[in-house]
DNA sequence: TCACCTTTATCGGTTATACGATATCGGTAA
DNA sequence: TTACCGATATCGTATAACCGATAAAGGTGA
């Protein structure tokens, strides 16, 4: 299950360019909790060394053309992991209602 | 993102309860490869130790009442982290078409 | 009995994810 | 200019997730 921050940071980026403290944020707002500086910069410098995402003036991230690609390969793995999802979703709100 | 392979590992077993084998059997089908023991059997182990799992005289395992709570708050923090799930379905069948 | 096979389990090592501390960099206000 | 501040980046460290090798345990068939 490795590299689900990476995917996610890709999907992210992918709905809309952002910076690192953008993305930041977002993840802040998803997980509860907001994550270390020295946890997404690694990851996006990562990233950027691999060639999937470019970097412009404003230091906002971007996909590059293999970065989609990766990011869709992510995605059809994704589903195929958690292929009973809506499974899981109809649980989750279940146990939601009985509080 | 840690957790995730133990979040699904819980999953599976409350669908049915399962042996070690037949975990791995399930996680080759939708990850694609197929775990190696080394992989699964000390989550397994780590799971046990931490009282979210049972195991009966045929190492089969299930649930325990902790470990049904642990899934339902691993479910949430799940759909809250993939929001917009159904975006990145769309988007997953969209890329699927195209080939 | 004993040879074999599957399952279960452990071991050492690697990489991704994560934190907090610290450092650097750029812009803005004093 | 200088002081500060938020954003960016690096560092050391810890843990989860992985692998392949190996070992032990249990069952089955020759």
């Amino acid at each position: 299950m490795k590299g689900f921050l990476s995917f996610l940071i890709l999907w992210l980026i992918n709905k809309k360019n952002m910076t690192g403290s953008e993305i930041t944020e977002e993840l802040e707002q998803r997980k509860g909790s907001r994550p270390s500086p020295g946890t997404i910069y690694p990851v996006l410098k990562d990233l950027k060394e691999r060639g999937l995402l470019s970097i412009d003036e404003n230091k906002r991230y971007s996909l590059t053309t293999p970065g989609e690609k990766e990011l869709d390969q992510h995605l059809k793995s994704f589903f195929n992991t958690f292929c009973d999802i809506d499974e899981m979703r109809t649980q989750c709100q279940c146990h939601e209602e009985q509080k």
